[in-house]
RNA sequence: GCUCGAGUGGUGGAAUUGGUAGACACGUUGGACUUAAAAUCCAAUGAGCAGUAAUGUUCGUGCGGGUUCAAGUCCCGCCUCGAGUACCA
């Protein structure tokens, strides 16, 4: 019988299918979670790259089960946002319509791949059934504040009954900061307008105006993770900032408990560094400056209060608060001209823009608060509105930019560091120095000047130690229409929830989905987006009569909303009562290995510990952390092609004729290469029309191009199909050479010449149990050598997996395979353990030997074979012999003798006695077991 | 600039607590089978030098030092590449 992959891997899935093999539901085993990142189906179908991660977890799931767990492995699709409604625009379909599609064609490719997934527990991030769960969290954060003393979120009730009954009280820091200050009568007394604003600046999720990142041509705004190098993430368009109402998640009040808890999982150290610094947690002091001939006063946060002798001017944001109050009248027309040139600054040329200092001078000065000198006060965009204070405290000599901004604007630049030259740039070094011209803190250095300072400002009540940090709050509105509608109608202008009991919300149909340039959402589009107060219930638009019909919020939720839990809804998905049970959460509990990429360290991976904590602390779910280990799986690059055109031109060269003149590169599909680098010329002319009038310049004849490694992608042209290699080599080799390739975590290149080694390893594999076609096996006391052989893999796979090396496991399937060959091995006792253990890696060719050998049930739940040490224990050691560290020749000695024996028996080796030429050894080391030195 | 990670044959990559560097595979070369090709099997394969050969010998894990009987692995100083981040005061 021959190996034939393509009938036995349809065979196997149709029983899988069939048998519901992979359906899992709560039992007495003990669980095990094994978590995919879901896709977003997005159109362009699966490459290679995408199964990286799946093959990996398949292997860990199936492995499990083998070892006796009950392991939940499901899949499902993210299947609202961005992705997926560009695609949508691109092709002109409704997104409800491409998204199906989307999901049915990875379907089909990822069934393909032989995985274990249970798809009876499938969700979809735009089902309502699913994002029903999504708005119900919305409204949870909607209804909770975090409460600083307990350092936790709760119910918004409990912040409305402290007022009520101590007034401020308890927030007083808090409110006073936000202007508010009150009683309990008189906030029994305040109108619902004003109870509303105050209970907004409290509530885990809430609306706010603001400058936010607008991306016009995506038509939406986007959080800060959402943008790269100052452009979008999804396209790659322009985004500047805007002035717009939207909705936040107050994910700031979790910064230090996202921080700190990163210390109870176990995830890569790359990614969690990643995290440290997004969160940018930094201690300094607040340090509160008076303006000169005004009741204002101007707050600076400062890690360095050290320095403070050092300040020369004071420096506020474009976007500061209390501007209009600082602005001295003779400026007035010149500094509302800087800041509207400011404002309309992309994002991408605030950037390319750091190194030029721009600012305008306010008028006013502020009075250093221990010299009492008169400091100017300026406004630049070097100053972020959004960080600390929206104000700085000028050091020319410490910092590096302020000094930049006090050269541009002929600012004082007052030494305050003993012998430190600071006419080239700031000293902005922590240890090195003692300050000068620092009054009280003359002579002292960095650690003795901070004490001494931060003791200072607090006695004087001009200060106080603070914690800043950079995470901001997460902007959750998005102009988009395939997104989760947000739960909230507009009573007398005034957000009000839906109430739980009547969700889903519905997106609503339109007519038109696409984006607006001006920020307006399409779901404004529809007819019928108003809110039924008394028959709740979703009515349209021209009813809309503000006593009991109103508006229903416009925007809808950010991709991030519906995969920042889905985990759990995987442990009970067709729960109608409830977003999880008691009973199933008990069970499945969390994640214990979670893989996916770690692209998204600080945007789902930040946002969905978040909610993690949030729903944790309601009491909703059990645990703060939801995975204790995360794998990042590398990428797979492909391999791009490229070839040379003059510059301006349509003339093509090869690659040993680009040096002369100035040439661009040109991307080409590597459908057209022949050969390693040879391109295929009447293939270009014939897809491209501006080929047809170019000039070809060739190398020995043929025209050659150069080739890079990038991420693959459609877009570059480089991508590589799983069914194509599943067609031509099975879907089991497949599975084995993305995982021969290299470590898991490590980006390599595909090269799909190297998948003939391990497809001809599975078929030589195969031939152990055939014989001129027919089965042909024995089941007779197996040879200690095939017994070694069996038992070394046994052992070397266990480790291996656990350790997640799977690339190594392969290696020693190869090793022992080829071992069995040569002893022309067909002992069924040795075979039969050999199949489960690859099982996890080959499954349907597992299934196959596993049937072909007499079995009637599916290997999956076979025990794990245990490998036995007394077939692993040699006798004799083969010592590598090494004179002063060079390794010259081995012996085989038995392990019984101890060091002196051993000394003996090498010493009086007659090669030993050649080398040493009678020469006397001045040391002889032995290891036991491992290696003899001789030094000479 | 800052933070993190990585540099091993022609290629992807192996190498336990420091203990025979290059496992396994690709590629290449030679051979067997075949009318031929594919497939399969066998052998060689880090580089250099000497030898018909068995073999011997030198150099070799980015570079320069160091610790050690012994360093890809540990320490110090550099270089290069990759990823993340970017006016965070």
């Amino acid at each position: 019988m021959k190996y034939n992959f393509l009938e036995i891997e349809k065979k196997w899935q149709k029983y899988w299918r069939d048998n519901k093999t992979f359906k899992v539901g709560i039992s007495k085993k003990p669980k095990f979670y094994v978590l995919d990142m879901f896709p977003y189906p997005s159109g362009a179908g699966l490459h290679v790259g995408h199964p990286l991660g799946y093959i990996a977890s398949d292997i860990v799931s199936r492995y499990k089960r083998h070892k006796g767990f009950n392991v939940l492995h499901p899949q499902g699709y993210d299947s609202f946002g961005l992705p997926a409604e560009q695609y949508a625009i691109k092709t002109g379909q409704h997104p409800k319509k491409t998204t199906q599609e989307n999901i049915e064609m990875y379907r089909i490719q990822l069934d393909r791949i032989g995985f274990s997934f249970d798809w009876s527990r499938e969700i979809r991030t735009s089902d309502p059934e699913y994002y029903k769960w999504t708005q119900w969290i919305f409204i949870k954060m909607f209804n909770s504040y975090y409460c600083h003393i307990d350092n936790k979120a709760k119910e918004i009730n409990e912040l409305i009954k402290s007022f009520e009954k101590n007034g401020d009280k308890q927030y007083k820091d808090y409110l006073d900061n936000l202007g508010y200050s009150f009683s309990r009568n008189e906030w029994k007394n305040f109108n619902e307008k004003i109870k509303s604003d105050i209970l907004m600046d409290f509530r885990l999720a809430y609306i706010t105006e603001g400058e936010v990142n607008w991306c016009e041509e995506l038509g939406t705004v986007l959080a800060n993770d959402e943008i790269v190098n100052g452009v979008s993430e999804r396209g790659g368009y322009p985004v500047s900032k805007k002035r717009v109402k939207h909705w936040c998640l107050r994910i700031s009040k979790y910064s230090d408990r996202l921080l700190e808890d990163l210390n109870k999982i176990d995830w890569p150290e790359p990614l969690k560094e990643m995290q440290r610094n997004w969160i940018g947690k930094s201690k300094g002091v607040s340090l509160t400056f008076e303006v000169e001939n005004s009741k204002n006063k101007i707050e600076v946060f400062t890690t360095r209060p050290d320095t403070i002798f050092g300040v020369s001017f004071l420096t506020v944001a474009p976007e500061y608060s209390d501007l209009n109050e600082i602005i001295n009248a003779d400026n007035r027309v010149s500094i509302e001209n800087y800041i509207k040139k400011v404002s309309i600054k992309s994002e991408r040329d605030r950037l390319a823009d750091v190194k030029i200092m721009s600012g305008v001078f306010s008028g006013s000065y502020a009075i250093h608060p221990f010299s009492g000198k008169k400091i100017p006060i300026w406004i630049s965009d070097y100053v972020l509105g959004s960080y600390g204070t929206g104000a700085v405290m000028g050091v020319p000599a410490g910092d590096q930019r302020d000094f930049e901004f006090a050269k541009k604007f002929n600012l004082e630049i007052p030494n305050i560091f003993e012998k430190i030259n600071i006419t080239e740039s700031a000293f902005s070094d922590k240890t090195g120095f003692k300050l000068i011209n620092s009054e009280f803190l003359d002579g002292y250095d960095f650690n003795s000047a901070l004490n001494k300072i931060i003791t200072k400002i607090e006695e004087n009540k001009i200060g106080k130690s603070k914690i800043q940090y950079k995470l901001r709050d997460a902007i959750f509105s998005r102009q988009r229409y395939w997104g989760e509608p947000i739960p909230i109608y507009y009573k007398n202008d005034l957000p009000v929830h839906i109430d739980e009991k009547y969700l889903p919300l519905r997106l609503p149909k339109v007519d038109n989905f696409l984006p607006t340039k001006n920020g307006d959402s399409p779901l404004g589009n529809s007819e019928k987006w108003a809110w039924d107060e008394k028959n709740k219930k979703v009515t349209t638009n021209n009813k809309i009569d503000n006593q009991s019909i109103f508006p229903i919020e416009l925007n809808t939720m950010p991709g991030w909303a519906g995969s920042s839990w889905y985990f759990y809804r995987y442990m009970d998905p067709n729960n109608h009562k409830n977003i999880i049970s008691e009973k199933s959460q008990s069970y499945w509990s969390d994640v214990d290995m979670y893989f996916g990429g770690s692209e998204h360290a600080t945007g789902h991976l930040l946002y969905s510990r978040f909610y993690q904590k949030f729903l944790f602390d309601l009491g909703i779910l059990n645990r703060d952390e939801y995975a204790k280990k995360l794998i990042n799986q590398g990428m797979i690059l492909g391999n791009s092609a490229f070839i040379y055109r003059k510059k301006g031109t349509s003339e093509y060269l090869s690659k040993n004729l680009i040096d002369k003149v100035k040439v661009e590169k040109i991307r080409i599909d590597i459908k057209y290469l022949i050969g390693e680098n040879e391109v295929d010329i009447d293939l270009l002319k014939y897809d491209d029309k501006d080929f047809n009038k170019s000039v070809f310049h060739f190398d020995n004849g043929k025209f050659q191009c150069i080739r890079e490694l990038e991420k693959m992608s459609k877009s570059k042209f480089n991508v590589v199909n799983p069914d194509e290699i599943c067609d031509y080599y099975g879907a089991d080799t497949l599975r084995m050479y993305e995982m021969f390739l290299g470590p898991i975590e490590q980006s390599k290149p595909w090269d799909t010449r190297g998948i003939s080694g391990v497809h001809s390893f599975l078929k030589k594999f195969w031939n152990l149990f055939f014989t001129e076609g027919k089965l042909n096996i024995v089941e007779d006391e197996p040879s200690s050598e095939s017994l070694k052989s069996l038992h070394k893999t046994i052992k070397k796979v266990t480790e291996d997996i656990e350790k997640l090396s799977l690339n190594t496991c392969i290696s020693s399937f190869m090793i022992c395979i080829n071992e069995l060959s040569s002893l022309k091995c067909n002992n069924i006792n040795i075979l039969s353990p050999l199949i489960i253990l690859i099982s996890p890696f080959a499954p349907h060719f597992a299934e196959e030997l596993w049937f072909q050998i007499g079995n009637k049930k599916s290997i999956i739940d076979e025990a794990y074979p245990m490998y036995d040490n007394k077939y692993l224990i040699e006798s004799d050691k083969n010592y590598p012999v090494s004179f002063n560290g060079k390794t010259k020749f081995t012996i085989s000695l038995s392990l019984d003798l101890n060091v002196e024996d051993i000394k003996k028996a090498v010493l009086s080796n007659e090669k030993t006695i050649l080398i040493l030429n009678n020469k006397k050894p001045k040391k002889v080391i032995v290891v036991h077991g491992k290696i003899i030195n001789i030094v000479v």
